[in-house]
DNA sequence: AAGTAACCACACCGGTAGGTATACTCGCAG
DNA sequence: CTGCGAGTATACCTACCGGTGTGGTTACTT
């Protein structure tokens, strides 16, 4: 039986850790294997031995990124929005806008579905499950607030969210996230 | 001095029309210029007499694709939405989906921005200008529905409007475009 | 002592990408 | 008749892509 890789060893950290960092930089495809190695101090072979192909990798690229932002949203709302409230929809926003702090490309998820043109790409499932739990997480949010229709309310809320995002980074406008504040207070009322 | 190139001949615009369908199906870095050719029944040699360089016949893509949006546009209001007032707006969402009618591919501008990494693409200017043309439409068609602070409103509405698209493709949600119209006439009254 | 997981160095492969060069045909305007 | 813009056909170039194979070195286990 052929051994499932992986990827969980000094070198595919770092594999992982380089890799991030330059498909949400430069995209995916613009991003070869052999850079990644390459800055991550390694070989390509050690990148194929610890993932398989570059679409597991992709994939694996995208499930660590989703882990990370839930980590710092975690973190954001215990030291800043402790207390559940409608507060705390609005905190998201300020969480996101800390988590991109400079950067300008965009949702990598939202990137990555430009590129990954095939349908059965490995990637595209962790993309469709990250947004639907950025719907849940806002209904939740909603939920715990007592407020009403929160089900119909989230949904709402995160069509701005996703707004926001696109907006400012590839509609270029500075604004976006003081905007979606503003139209989630009024939505929520 | 060297001739600008012309695109506007019967072989030029066979290119670009068909180039317009591959870039959006599949993807812009997916598409090959050889590809392009073929399909057009020309050879790469008339694609790069007409357009110069493939980033060139992208930036060309990107720009026909927002003129035919707006002339679909246009006819949607003629036919559809006569009169001015706040039901336009709602429109534009209507409009939307029927000009996707199948696709999932999404916004063409979203997943150009993703694929177009280096920030001096010919193609990121047309972008950022058909974002804000879009933005500068709600506004519009709101002040000319007589909507008191029609210039924050436009701009909420149109963060839901970028939201929609987002959360019906890379999010896979179907109730999007409905929840979209609700939260406008949510935030419009 | 043997096995094995992790890793590195390096060479190699077929395929394809964007882009250029040469040479030729056709129709049209001056 | 000439010049030229448009187009066709085809060969070619360099560069890079994802992926594989070989061989060897550590270090920890059993």
């Amino acid at each position: 039986m052929v051994r499932a890789p992986n990827p969980d060893t000094p070198a595919g950290r770092r594999i992982l850790e380089v890799a991030g960092t330059l498909f949400y930089e430069r995209g995916i495809g613009a991003v070869g294997v052999d850079l990644i190695a390459d800055e991550a101090g390694t070989t390509k072979k050690t990148l194929y031995d610890r993932f398989g192909s570059k679409d597991a990798l992709v994939a694996a690229y995208l499930r660590d990124r989703e882990q990370r932002w839930e980590r710092f949203l975690d973190e954001w709302f215990r030291t800043r929005a402790p207390t559940p409230g409608p507060e705390r929809v609005v905190a998201v926003l300020d969480a996101e806008e800390a988590w991109w702090a400079g950067s300008r490309r965009g949702c990598a998820f939202v990137n990555a579905f430009a590129e990954l043109g095939e349908e059965d790409h490995p990637g595209r499932a962790v993309l469709r499950a990250g947004k639907q739990r950025a719907r849940a997480m806002f209904i939740a949010l909603l939920t715990e607030a007592g407020v009403a229709n929160a089900e119909a309310l989230g949904a709402q809320v995160h069509l701005v969210y996703e707004g926001a995002m696109v907006n400012l980074t590839a509609g270029g406008m500075d604004s976006a996230f003081d905007e979606a504040r503003a139209a989630i207070r009024a939505l929520v009322g």
